[in-house]
DNA sequence: ACTTATAATTGAACGATGTTCAATACTTTT
DNA sequence: AAAAGTATTGAACATCGTTCAATTATAAGT
């Protein structure tokens, strides 16, 4: 019924692909991935990439999910041994920016990725993006205080504003950028913030 | 001494050129960005493009620059009326918000382009974006309460922070994102990173 | 075992892209 | 009118994403 090369079944084939993709992009960033050179790196031709991802857009989604997942993971084992909420929110902040400097590429090309206009993102990958803003969340219902306020909200200003502070440092556009004033700049709008809501 | 098409002088050129580009932008995005389509609009090949910019970064960073500057008009003339400086920063962020829907592609022409790894942005380029944090940081200076604070962190985080909102949900990656939503996120990161800052 | 059917894989082709630079066309000077 | 000199061209190069007829390798049928 089938008529393969017998090297690799389509699912190898889109998992050295994936893995090449990886590679390239943590080595020469987004911009240096094309169709061409992930083929030449699993021994494939161009032509075949298409019989398993519908595009590049497609390609490049599937990688930046497995960064969300990435990230996800370490910020999750990142909050284990914390208690307080505000202190667990602080920890997820720190870690996002570690995350962020340690995999530069990757988390780069999460954000310097754009659908065509007026294409919206598929499902399965907002999930990934919607499990990060719920760990901030959690923290956030956690909290025991006496004013009531909308969680959701709260956690989508704090979390995208986090990711504020990493985009702009990360791209040269805030002034003698480095790790530590990123974090510096993190810690005031999260310290502040959280004590704005009591 | 110098011999022209007798049609235009290079500085003609240079303005046709830009607007030319910024109305591709606004029409279509960066991504429908090409040094042919400019050249072709304007009457002009490919290649004169090259006397007058370095490359196609250079012309898009002027580009740039002429939405930096723009919003910075918008945001000065936004804060004419207002007296206190929490007002002040919460019209400010609203008509960031404003102005980035209203202009969508040229605000996002802003931060869609990259330069080259490694490659810093030019002097001339960083003042207009420190012209904006420049707006927020008075504003905190002018605030008199008894807690001291470093007023540039203070607006850098700040700022950054209303400036990741919008980046997130212009870009669809914030779930049923629209300009009212985004409002109110950046007036729940504004007002409460405010009082947790007294 | 041989043939036929079928599916996987190829690689050439298409229309784009940014950028360069020898050749050309035009202006000014001699 | 000829020479000098420069603004402008446009063809060329190396890329890019994507498609699809042709080819190859396997499985099924006899």
């Amino acid at each position: 019924m089938m008529a393969r090369r017998s090297d690799h079944s389509q699912e190898e084939i889109r998992e050295m692909a994936i893995k090449a993709s990886r590679s390239i992009i943590i080595r020469k960033g987004l911009s240096a991935l094309s169709a061409r050179k992930i083929a030449s790196e699993i021994g494939y031709t161009p032509g075949t990439l298409y019989l398993i991802f519908k595009n590049q857009d497609d390609l490049i989604l599937h990688i930046n999910a497995i960064t969300l997942q990435d990230l996800h993971k370490q910020l999750v084992s990142a909050i284990k041994r914390c208690r307080k909420p505000e202190s667990c929110i602080l920890k997820l902040g720190h870690e996002y920016v570690r995350f962020a400097v340690e995999n530069r590429y990757l988390w780069n090309a999460i954000f310097e990725h754009r659908l065509p206009d007026g294409q919206k993102l598929p499902g399965w990958f907002r999930v990934h993006i919607e499990r990060l803003y719920n760990l901030v969340e959690v923290q956030l219902e956690s909290f025991n205080n006496t004013k009531r306020f909308d969680t959701h909200l709260a956690a989508t200003a704090l979390w995208s504003g986090v990711h504020g502070i990493c985009v702009l440092g990360l791209t040269d556009k805030i002034e003698n950028s480095n790790e530590k004033l990123i974090q510096s700049l993190v810690d005031s709008l999260i310290n502040n913030y959280l004590a704005g809501l009591r």
